[in-house]
DNA sequence: CTGAAAGCGCTTACAG
DNA sequence: CTGAAAGCGCTTACAG
């Protein structure tokens, strides 16, 4: 690395394209701005020669926003949100933006870190993780546009665009019913407020079954496993369990297992999030799949748009039928 | 949000503070700059009154460099370089520095986004993929320090820290013929260039024992599962099979269970990179641990310490036992 | 259609 | 110990 060279600037262009450094920007931002077409042509082949590129600093200093966008995950190993991540890149490289992910898992106080966030002058953010009144705080102080997604509720302020958890709960649980099942139990969260849960327990109530056995846990593969475990030990009471994440629903797999459960022979399993890796569990695992390509798509959208109406969109979730799931025997 | 109100700027902590600008900059940035002690707590209690944060990208614009590096990963995806990305954020938490993933599964062409990285004035890269010699072009016209982690040989030009892969598949290998294994198969990338390939040959060779069959797969659970299908045709001759990648073995563990082979009855599978998902599969994976704590960690500090004197670091892999190996039977 | 100039919010020699 | 000022590389009214 040459030490000794400089970086190609907007001046460099324009003293050889013979124009001003003005006609220069007025070319790349694609303003409303006309220009000839000769200097325009002329720009381009000495941004092509130089290999110019703008400084992303400066057009940030200048514009007041970068081209950065934050996404705000739980936790970014979970492949859910990799997944997430991933999709997100792909919607915000189609409208020049960057994503950069902050991980709550990294999250030391929140507080501090979102203020590392926001001190890039974002052009958004995008959470997938609830923000805590001070951390919301500091994106208002920021003026930086926030959109939520994968919700539980509307966030009141901002728009939010989450799966329709309920349904998709359902639509896991009628899955199990109309196999014959009878006794189904669910592995979540111990927060009260998960629609699984809600979800779960109105299937069975709507059709007129006995609510299974609730089993709590966090959300990591390592508490499914747990989970699993204690399930293994009611065997004979219950024939299928319904797993708020994919996560949870691996780690049940690996726990049952290990207690020498068959599945789907003795007990069915569903999962939740429709992740990837679920289609090479052994057996494959059922799940419901969240629709985060379009959530995500959308969301970047509402933030290109500039558009943060407060408002609540509900994505349908689908089943993916695979093999940890058959009629009890 | 309140479009009217304007972000605090460095002049508004000075006025509240009584100060110039200059000293509020004098003590933020922790310069070598006597400021008086009184001056010194007007100002931060100024900062904190106001909620102040330095404009990141005013301050990469004065500087010549942001506090962001950049994370080059072949998927993003994949649970190994999911952790990287995490213990990254880490590493680079403690030096006050943000991490961007480019993940080459979202590199169209990968010069175009390599550019539309490196627009951003980045403190760094770390690459655990291989670039082009059109992206390192455009890594060394941005004059942008680069380090490699993760790659088979030392990057001409640029520090390079590494598992030792040779050595790691040995320690796999070994350990299945301390079993008792004595045809032990290979799935790995086409690619003639995996040291774990030849790791495991060479630990094959030095037992005394032939070759057992190379199957080649991509780097995907599908691959994967495809992988140990073949595999499964083969059960008659083979005893035992070490792959290149836990996302390989998870594959392949899930195309052996769906041709009936028992693991680790049938065959003993050993995986490769230690990601924490792979100790929950079933059974659980053996694996061999790659150091990626040390590996981020030692190349965030050559990042922050500016020290890019090319050098090839080896760092020791270990191996974990768990169940998918045991003795032939 | 084009250019000179102000301004974005910082850092950092330089002069007190 | 402190401050006025130049400069980082852009965008974008404003005036031709």
């Amino acid at each position: 690395m040459d030490p000794g060279r400089k970086a190609v600037t907007r001046a460099d262009v324009a003293r050889l394209a013979g124009v001003s450094p003005a006609v220069v920007s007025y070319v790349l931002t694609g303003s409303e701005r006309p220009v000839s077409a000769a200097a325009r042509a002329r720009v381009l082949a000495a941004v092509d020669q130089l290999g110019y590129r703008p400084n992303a600093a400066a057009r940030a200093l200048s514009r007041g926003r970068s081209s950065l966008i934050g996404l705000i995950v739980p936790d970014q190993r979970n492949p859910f949100f990799a997944g997430m991540a991933s999709l997100l890149d792909h919607a915000a490289r189609a409208q020049q933006l960057t994503v950069l992910i902050l991980s709550a898992h990294e999250r030391r106080s929140g507080v501090e870190e979102i203020e590392g966030l926001t001190a890039q002058p974002l052009e958004g953010i995008i959470s997938a993780d609830a923000l805590t009144p001070q951390e919301l705080r500091v994106t208002e102080r920021g003026r930086t546009p926030l959109v939520f997604v994968n919700q539980f509720r509307a966030q009141p302020g901002h728009p939010t665009l989450s799966t329709d958890y309920v349904a998709g709960a359902r639509l896991a649980v009628e899955h199990l019913i109309t196999l014959g099942h009878r006794r189904i139990a669910f592995i979540g969260s111990a927060s009260q407020l998960d629609p699984r849960e809600a979800g779960w327990r109105q299937a069975l109530v709507d059709a007129g079954l006995p609510g299974g056995p609730v089993l709590h846990s966090e959300w990591s593969v390592e508490d499914g496993y747990r989970a699993g475990q204690q399930l293994a030990e009611r065997r004979e009471e219950v024939t299928a369990v319904f797993a708020a994440s994919d996560q949870i629903a691996t780690g049940a797999l690996a726990g049952l297992h290990s207690r020498g459960v068959d599945i789907p022979g003795d007990i069915s399993v569903v999962g939740f999030d429709g992740t990837p890796d679920a289609a090479y569990t052994w057996p494959a695992l059922t799940s419901v799949s969240q629709p985060v390509e379009e959530m995500t798509r959308d969301a970047v959208a509402l933030l290109a748009t500039g558009d943060l109406t407060p408002m609540f969109r509900d994505y349908p979730a689908t089943l993916l039928v695979r093999d940890s799931t058959a009629p009890p025997r």
